[in-house]
DNA sequence: GGGGTTTTTGCTCGATTTGAGCATTTCTCC
DNA sequence: GGAGAAATGCTCAAATCGAGCAAAAACCCC
């Protein structure tokens, strides 16, 4: 149970930082992207750590966005430790280090506007780029009936073994949503992981060294991108709930609706208005500012403005989100 | 943005692997300690990573778990990363790296029952012992109100700046329940930072080279490895509401009584019965076999087993803890 | 073998929360 | 000035939650 480190016998190991950084544009959730190493996917932003000059994880990734990028981000999180060999292999060839692990601290970031950025090798995308299964706010996409049921249920049925296929069936029911299953929007991960292993998005076929399968769904990223930022999506789904994360994603004032829109943007799912005002009103996170907003079209709604300290005793910590039965 | 590697002219990183392992004795929930390498101090199991043998962090985990302490784990999850300056620094000596900066992934790992261990420099402890302060399940404990509660406030306090003040009250308040706020067991983590920042642990002094203060609450572990636990309770309790891992905690059979004294050993909360039972049939995770369990005293109760496959439409995806008002 | 104790198990009841819909107000646009 | 759009206000039934009462089934001790 002792230590016994020997770090000359222990193979190199570079570590990284990759971060999902989320801005809001319009009620739209957007994500940061840069262009990748290995040509055309789009990949997440990741910097080197240092171990001589950072202090600690945090302090390296907010250095390095401000550096990069020139803006500060707000809230951060740190989301997983991805470490599978074989990973991050052009970027290790790249930096001369073929024979080095590469292991990535992903961390989430979260800031108010999508603005503009100094380079132009980044640039904002609204995530359901990624993953278009997950966004029902104009009802279930068709892309899942259509396509990914069908496929998964083959999937399922490929398994040779009768208990492996019931499995199968059980994970994909369950995670899907299948035969009146419930929906759960947090589970955008595992839903991502069940595509890979069923071979139904690009990476599947790519980290295989195969030719690309006739089903790829959604736009796929550099390396294990699109799975860090699956977990992302995930984390900051779940999170809302019993945080008020959202507020680091708005600006300093803004209308209900608007905030409805970005809280059905994160979700994937619509709100019901009414009841997610009084839900809001329950937890006392916002008060009027008495101004007004000029819109387009219709009566013109109080902007609002998020209050910090909810000092009353048995109060939520996080917003509810009443979904409506029929997305 | 992109990234530009030079791993030579960065400083040496060693990876290493922490787990908290968690096993049920009698309804207890104990955790798996070792002797610390500086003496005294209990530690978390600690193993290096290598990334020339390991294609996973899980893969290693559980292969040097089973290694050292003869048995398999169950459920295993990533925790944390854990990377800040300073810590482990007698690990890096001891392995002759003190330039080396020591990463160590932090894992949860759930295994049925508290077994005998190979070695002798390994036991289980009840998790109690570190947090003192997170067990309600008399009542709320006297040292919250006599201790931690009258240090805390001074500590507020202290703080020069008025608007300090106020900002160092409100998170006492919320993260300890006073003035009425609800007590959310969740937190752990939270509160055990908190003690740290406010120097009523152990821990706080020692890392600052200090003499211990004249506060010092639980049992102190070695370098962080207080705060994994922390962490990894606070993952745990609030795992058990949305995932039934609890079952990865029993052994093949129990009864009801056992089901509920276990999750109130992780919750640190009693519950009320019936309710707890209600929600247990709501969500169809356990049946009874029919087999009886004779124990000393009272009317005997059925033996009942986890159901994995939860085949209803609409049921819940964890165990609902009903609490009481007043613990 | 009978009363007391202990524990399991079944049931009820009111308060609160949740999901959903209807109605009214107050703007802009044509 | 009327139609349409969006915000806001209110009601209602179903489900859930927190809490307590009561019966059943074993054991203990005398």
């Amino acid at each position: 149970m002792k230590p016994e480190i020997d770090p000359g016998a222990l193979g190199r190991v570079v570590v990284g930082l990759n971060a999902v950084i989320f801005a809001a544009d319009e009620g739209e959730l957007n994500v940061l992207v840069t262009e990748s190493l290995d040509g055309g996917q789009p990949a997440l932003p990741f910097g080197p750590f240092d171990p001589e000059t950072h202090r600690t994880f945090e302090i390296g990734l907010r250095e390095w966005v401000r550096g990069q990028t020139g803006f500060e981000l707000g809230y951060v999180e740190q989301l997983y430790t991805f470490g599978d060999r074989g990973r991050e292999a052009p970027v290790a060839a790249l930096a001369g280090a073929e024979d080095a692990r590469v292991i990535s601290v992903g961390y989430l970031g979260l800031t108010p506007e999508a603005r503009a950025l100094k380079g132009a090798e980044a640039r904002w995308v609204a995530w359901s780029r990624f993953f278009p299964w997950e966004d029902h706010r104009d009802g279930k996409p068709a892309i899942l009936s259509e396509v990914i049921e069908p496929a998964l249920r083959s999937w399922a049925d490929e398994a040779a073994a009768p208990g492996r296929r019931a499995a199968r069936y059980d994970r994909v029911r369950l995670t899907f949503a299948l035969d009146g299953a419930p929906w759960s929007e947090e589970r955008a991960l595992d839903r991502y992981e069940l595509l890979y292993e069923a071979g139904l998005v690009a990476e599947a076929a790519r980290d295989r060294g195969e030719a690309a399968g006739p089903v790829t769904l959604g736009q796929a990223m550099a390396s294990d991108h699109r799975r860090i930022l699956a977990t992302a999506l995930s984390r900051l789904r779940g999170k809302i709930k019993y945080r008020p994360v959202v507020f680091e994603l708005t600006p300093a004032e803004f209308t209900l609706s608007h905030l409805q829109r970005l809280v059905e943007s994160i979700a994937g799912f619509p709100l019901h208005k009414q009841n997610f005002r009084r839900a809001l009103d329950r937890a006392g996170f916002v008060e009027g500012t008495g101004r007004m907003e000029a819109k387009t079209g219709g009566r013109p709604a109080e902007l609002h403005r998020f209050v910090r300290a909810t000092l009353r005793s048995g109060d939520a910590l996080g917003l509810s989100i009443p979904r409506l039965k029929d997305g």
